[in-house]
DNA sequence: GAGCACTGC
C-alpha cells in the first residue's frame, strides 16, 4: 500500500496526515489478509479472549468460595500495596526524578491502554477499528437520512475539509455499509446495553457478544462486595435509565415526544395540567397557555407558593421533618433541582427551629449563597438581609433579625473561630457536601465534634447520590433521606477505542455533532487556557474549509481568567440558524451553568493541583477525571431538555480506569492553613482528628513544622501569641506572618498591599497572545531598578491607586481590572484586621529594605541560593529550583532570594521573587538558620561572576 | 526564556 502513501498531497495539514495515517494503516491491514483469513484470525482471537475470560472466572470463583479468608487476603494485599507504595515514594524522593517518572508513567499508561484496547478489539470488525470517530456519527446519525441515501451528502461534509483520495473515499463507503449492517442488527437486538460490544459476527454463530459480556458482568457482580455493588449498580442503572429515556425521543416520530418535554418544563409552574400532560394530547397546550396566564394574573406570592409545591421535595416535607425530629444528624440525597437548598430551611423555620437559633446553610461558592438567599427571601416575602440573609467574604448581608443564613463554607469556618460551639445556630445544613472542598471537610470534623455536646443542634448533610453511604457512616450511621431529582434524560456515548489525541478527537466530535445532530449548543470540556486557544484555532481552521455547507458555528471560549466582558459572550443567546460551541475548563462543571447546552463532549481529563509535602512543591497535572466528575459533566447537557454526552473514552475505561470520586482536596493540599486554624480552635491532636478522609501524617507534620518555624507554635505545639494574631488573617500562614512582622519594620500598609496582590494569584498581568510584546514592556515598567516581584506588585497597586482606581489605567498597562478590584477588596479587609490585632497602619514605601525584611520574616523557609550552573538551590531542604521566566529578576539572578511559591511545570520554578541579604536570615530566624548555613556557602561557592557579586 | 484547573477565607 505504499503507493497510496505517495499519493498524500504535500499540502496536507497535520490533521489530514494523521487521519490518513490511520486510514493507510487500515488499508495495509486489509491488504495483508484476505477476508476469509481475516475471519479466521478473528475467531481465533475470540477463543483466545474467551480463554482469558474463563481464567478470570475461575479466579473469581476462587475468591468467592474462600469468602472467610478474603478479609485476611485483602489485608495482606493492602499491606503489600502499602509497602509497595512506600517503596514507590522513597524511590521518588528527589523531585526531579519524581517528575520524570510521573511523565513516563503517563506515557506508559497511554501505551498500555492502547495495547490493551487493541487486544480487546481483536474480536472486533477490523475495518471499524480505526474509525472510532465515525462511530459517533454512525451511532447517532438520523436513520432516515441513511435510508434516503442522503449520507453521501454528509460524507461530503466530512471529506470537504480533508480532501481524501478516491481510494479512501471508497473505503469510507465500505465502512458505511458495514455500519448499516450493524445498525440493523442492533435494532433487532432486544436490550441495548451501553457496553455495546460489536455484534457483527453474531449471525455467523461464532460467539454472542452480548451474552458473553453479560455473563462477564454477572461474574463481576458476584465478586464485588455488596456495598460497592450498590453504587456500581446505581450508576449503571442511572445511565441505562437515561439512555432508555433518551433513545425513543429521537427518531422519525419524535415530534410528539418533544412537545411532551416542553410541557414538562411548564409543569414547573402550573398546577393542574399534569393529567393532560400525561395524556400527551395537543389540546393541553392551549389549556396550559391559559392557565399560564391565570397563574401570572395571581399575586406573585401565591404563584411562588404554588411553585414551591411543585418541587419534588414537597411531598416529603412532613416525613423529612419527622426524621429530623427523631435524629440529630440526617444525610439528604437529592439531585439538583429537587429544591432541597431552598425549601428545607424554610420548612425548618415553619415548624419553629428558628426560635432557638439561626439556620445556617453552607454553599461552596459565593454566587450560590447569594442567589439562593435572594430566592428564599422572595419566597418568604421578606427583604433580603432581614429574616433571610447571606454572609460571604467582603459582604455580610445579615442583620439582627436574620434567622435563615446562607453562607460559604469557609465563612462558617471563620465563624467557628469567634464562636467555637456555634451557639447562635440551631441547625447547620452543609449543602453540596459531595464536592468535598477543603472547608467542607474541616467543617465535618468540627460539626461532628460539637454535635456531641450540643444535642439540640441539628445537622443536615446534603449531597448528590454517590457518596451518601460514606457520609452516613462517618456521622455514626445517620439515616439517609432520599429525594428524587428532576432532570432530563441524557444519552451517554462512549468511543469504541481510546483516542490517542483527545484534543483532535474533541474537535472532530464537535464538528460531527454540528453536522449530524438537531439544533442545540455544544459544551466541550478542556483542561486549560492554552488548550482552549488551540482548540479555537483548529475549529476555525476546519470550519473555514467547510464554508457555507454547514450552519454557522459560534465559538465561545471560557475560563476563569478571561476578562468579564468576554465571559459574558457565552450567555448571549445563539443567533438563529447557528450553533454555539462552548470551549470551557472545569469552570463549567460546577461553577457556571449555560442554558441551551444539549451536547457535552467530555475528553475525560482535567488539571489537578497536587501538593508534595516532601518537597513543599505544588504541581498542576493533567489527570483523568473521576466517575462522579464524568456524571456531573454529562448532566450539564440535560438542564433545559434531553441531552447527549459524548465521552472520548471507552466504557471499559470508564468502569475500570476512572476513580469513583475525585481525591478530596484535603489530601492534596498544603495544610499549613488548616493546621493553624484547628490549633486556634484548641484542637491539639491533629493526627487523630476525626477527618472523613485523613490527610497524610507527613503533610500534617510538614505543616506543623512550618508553623513552628514561623513561631506560630511553641515547642509543645501550642499556639503562641504570634500564632493567634496570624490566625486572624484569611491568608497563607507565611503571608500572615509577613504582616505580623511588618509591625516591627513599620511598613504594615505596604505589606498588606503586597499580601493582597499575592493572594489574588497569577491573573494580574494580562497577556493576550497577539500583544505579548506590548504587555511585556508594560510590565517591565514596574520592575525598574530590579526591585523584585513583591515590590513590583506594590508599585502596580500604588500606581493604580494613584490613577484613582482607573479602568483606563489598567487597560493601558495590561493589568486585569477584575484582579485589581479583588486585590482592593482583600486589602480593605486586611486593613480592618490590622486594627483588630492592634498593628498600626504605617506606610514606609521608601525603605525597601524594611519591606524586604518583613517579607523575609514570613518567607525565610523559602529561601534559595544561586548555584554555579545558574540554577538555584533551596537552603534548608536542598532542592533545585529556577526563577520563573515571568519574574522581573529572571535575568538578574541575585545570589540570595526568597520566593513566594515553588511550582512544578516543565521545571521547578520559583514564582514571585525578592532579593535577600544572607545575614538577614540569621537575624530574622536564628532558630532556623545558623551563621554557618549562610556564611560557609558564601565563601566557598561563589558563582563565576555571572550573578552580581 | 516559559505558562496560569477551580473554589474559598
Amino acid at each position: 500500500m505504499k503507493t497510496t502513501s505517495s499519493m498524500v498531497s504535500p499540502k496536507s495539514s497535520v490533521l489530514l496526515a494523521k487521519r490518513k495515517r490511520k486510514i493507510h494503516k487500515l488499508l495495509e491491514d486489509e491488504d495483508d489478509d484476505n477476508v476469509g483469513r481475516e475471519e479466521g484470525k478473528i475467531s481465533e482471537a475470540k477463543s483466545e479472549s474467551m480463554k482469558g475470560d474463563s481464567k478470570k472466572r475461575q479466579f473469581r470463583k476462587k475468591t468467592v468460595s474462600f469468602d472467610d479468608s478474603e478479609s485476611e487476603e485483602e489485608m495482606l494485599k493492602d499491606q503489600r500495596e502499602k509497602e509497595e507504595l512506600e517503596k514507590h515514594i522513597r524511590e521518588k524522593d528527589e523531585a526531579r526524578t519524581w517528575k520524570l517518572t510521573v511523565h513516563k508513567l503517563t506515557q506508559k499508561e497511554k501505551e498500555e491502554e492502547i495495547r490493551r484496547s487493541n487486544a480487546l478489539e481483536k474480536d472486533d470488525v477490523r475495518v471499524l477499528r480505526n474509525s472510532s470517530r465515525h462511530e459517533f456519527l454512525k451511532k447517532t446519525v438520523d436513520k432516515k437520512l441513511i435510508e434516503l441515501g442522503n449520507y453521501i451528502e454528509d460524507e461530503q461534509y466530512l471529506f470537504e475539509g480533508v480532501k481524501l483520495t478516491e481510494a479512501e473515499k471508497s473505503d469510507y463507503r465500505y465502512k458505511k455499509e458495514i455500519y448499516e449492517l450493524l445498525t440493523k442488527q442492533s435494532e433487532e437486538a432486544d436490550n441495548v446495553n451501553e457496553y455495546r460490544m460489536p455484534d457483527a459476527y453474531d449471525q455467523d454463530g461464532v460467539v454472542n457478544q452480548k451474552k458473553r459480556f453479560s455473563a462477564a458482568m454477572r461474574h463481576d457482580r458476584d465478586r464485588i462486595s455488596d456495598e460497592k455493588m450498590n453504587s456500581f449498580a446505581e450508576q449503571e442503572l442511572w445511565e441505562e435509565h437515561q439512555i432508555g429515556k433518551a433513545s425513543w425521543k429521537y427518531g422519525s416520530e419524535n415530534k410528539k415526544q418533544a412537545s411532551d418535554d416542553y410541557q414538562f418544563v411548564f409543569e414547573d409552574q402550573i398546577d393542574f395540567v399534569k393529567a393532560s400532560v400525561m395524556d400527551g394530547d395537543n389540546v393541553c397546550y392551549e389549556e396550559m397557555d391559559d392557565s399560564f396566564q391565570k397563574s401570572k394574573a395571581k399575586s406573585a406570592s401565591e404563584a411562588l407558593l404554588e411553585e414551591r409545591k411543585k418541587l419534588p421535595i414537597y411531598p416529603y416535607r412532613d416525613e423529612l421533618l419527622k426524621a429530623l425530629d427523631d435524629h440529630q444528624v440526617l444525610v439528604i440525597v437529592g439531585e439538583t433541582g429537587s429544591g432541597k437548598t431552598t425549601q428545607i430551611p424554610q420548612y425548618l423555620h415553619e415548624v419553629g427551629y428558628t426560635k432557638h437559633g439561626m439556620i445556617a446553610c453552607t454553599q461552596p461558592r459565593r454566587v450560590a449563597a447569594m442567589s439562593v438567599a435572594a430566592r428564599v427571601s422572595q419566597e418568604m416575602g421578606v427583604k433580603l438581609g432581614h429574616e433571610v440573609g447571606y454572609s460571604i467574604r467582603f459582604e455580610d448581608c445579615t442583620s439582627e433579625k436574620t434567622i435563615v443564613k446562607y453562607m460559604t463554607d469557609g465563612m462558617l469556618l471563620r465563624e467557628f473561630l469567634g464562636e467555637p460551639d456555634l451557639a447562635s445556630y440551631s441547625v447547620i445544613m452543609v449543602d453540596e457536601a459531595h464536592e468535598r472542598t477543603l472547608s467542607t471537610d474541616i467543617l465535618f470534623g468540627l460539626v461532628k465534634d460539637i454535635s456531641r455536646f450540643r444535642p439540640d443542634l441539628k445537622l443536615l448533610i446534603s449531597s448528590a447520590t454517590l457518596d451518601a453511604e460514606k457520609f452516613s457512616d462517618y456521622f455514626d450511621s445517620a439515616p439517609i433521606f432520599k429525594i428524587p431529582g428532576r432532570r432530563y434524560p441524557v444519552e451517554i456515548n462512549f468511543t469504541k477505542a481510546p483516542e490517542a489525541d483527545y484534543l483532535d478527537a474533541a474537535i472532530v466530535t464537535s464538528l460531527q455533532i454540528h453536522v449530524t445532530q438537531p439544533p442545540g449548543d455544544i459544551l466541550v470540556f478542556l483542561t486549560g487556557q492554552e488548550e482552549i486557544e488551540t482548540a479555537e484555532e483548529m475549529l476555525k481552521q476546519r470550519t473555514r474549509g467547510l464554508g457555507s455547507k454547514i450552519a454557522e458555528l459560534v465559538i465561545c471560549p471560557i475560563d476563569a481568567n478571561l476578562p468579564t466582558e468576554l465571559q459574558a459572550k457565552i450567555f448571549q443567546p445563539t443567533p438563529g440558524g447557528a450553533r454555539k460551541i462552548v470551549l470551557a475548563t472545569n469552570i463549567a462543571e460546577t461553577s457556571l451553568t449555560i442554558d441551551g447546552i444539549k451536547y457535552v463532549v467530555d475528553p475525560g481529563f482535567c488539571k489537578m493541583k497536587c501538593y508534595n509535602p516532601r518537597t513543599g512543591m505544588e504541581s498542576l497535572l493533567v489527570t483523568p477525571i473521576s466517575k462522579a466528575s464524568a456524571m456531573q459533566r454529562a448532566g450539564r447537557s440535560g438542564r433545559t431538555g434531553p441531552g447527549k454526552c459524548f465521552r472520548l473514552y471507552t466504557a471499559y475505561n470508564f468502569h475500570n480506569d476512572l476513580d469513583d470520586n475525585t481525591v478530596p482536596e484535603i489530601q492534596r493540599t498544603n495544610l499549613a492553613n488548616v493546621v493553624l486554624m484547628l490549633k486556634s480552635l484548641g484542637i491539639h491532636d491533629l493526627i487523630h482528628f476525626d477527618f472523613m478522609d485523613p490527610p497524610s501524617v507527613e503533610a500534617l507534620l510538614k505543616a506543623l513544622e512550618l508553623l513552628f518555624a514561623l513561631s506560630a507554635l511553641n515547642k509543645d505545639g501550642d499556639l503562641t501569641k504570634v500564632g493567634r494574631r496570624m490566625a486572624e488573617f484569611p491568608l497563607d500562614p507565611m503571608l500572615s506572618k509577613t504582616i505580623v512582622a511588618s509591625e516591627k519594620y513599620k511598613c504594615s500598609a505596604d505589606i498588606i498591599s503586597i499580601a493582597a496582590m499575592l493572594s489574588v494569584g497569577n491573573s494580574i498581568f494580562y497577556r493576550p497572545k497577539d500583544k505579548q510584546v506590548h504587555a511585556d514592556n508594560a510590565r517591565l515598567n514596574f520592575h525598574i531598578g530590579n526591585v523584585g516581584d513583591h515590590i513590583a506588585l506594590l508599585k502596580v497597586y500604588n500606581s493604580w491607586k494613584e490613577s484613582n482606581y482607573s479602568a483606563q489605567w489598567c487597560y493601558e498597562n495590561y493589568i486585569q481590572l477584575r484582579s485589581m478590584k479583588r486585590a482592593r477588596d482583600i486589602r480593605d479587609q486586611l486593613e480592618g484586621l490590622l486594627e483588630r490585632v492592634e498593628i498600626e497602619l504605617i506606610s514606609n514605601s521608601n525603605d525597601l529594605d524594611a519591606i524586604k525584611k518583613s517579607i523575609a520574616s514570613g518567607f525565610f523557609p523559602h529561601s534559595a541560593r544561586l548555584q554555579k550552573n545558574g540554577g538555584y538551590q533551596t537552603i534548608k531542604h536542598p532542592q533545585t529550583a529556577h526563577i520563573h521566566p515571568s519574574s522581573g529578576l529572571a535575568e538578574v539572578l541575585p545570589i540570595w532570594v526568597v520566593y513566594h511559591e515553588l511550582v512544578l511545570t516543565t521545571k521547578e520554578y520559583m514564582r514571585q521573587i525578592t532579593e535577600l541579604k544572607p545575614n538577614w536570615l540569621v537575624e530574622i530566624a536564628p532558630h532556623y538558620y545558623q551563621l554557618k548555613d549562610v556564611e560557609e556557602s558564601v565563601s566557598k561557592k561563589l558563582p563565576r561572576g555571572e550573578g552580581r557579586a
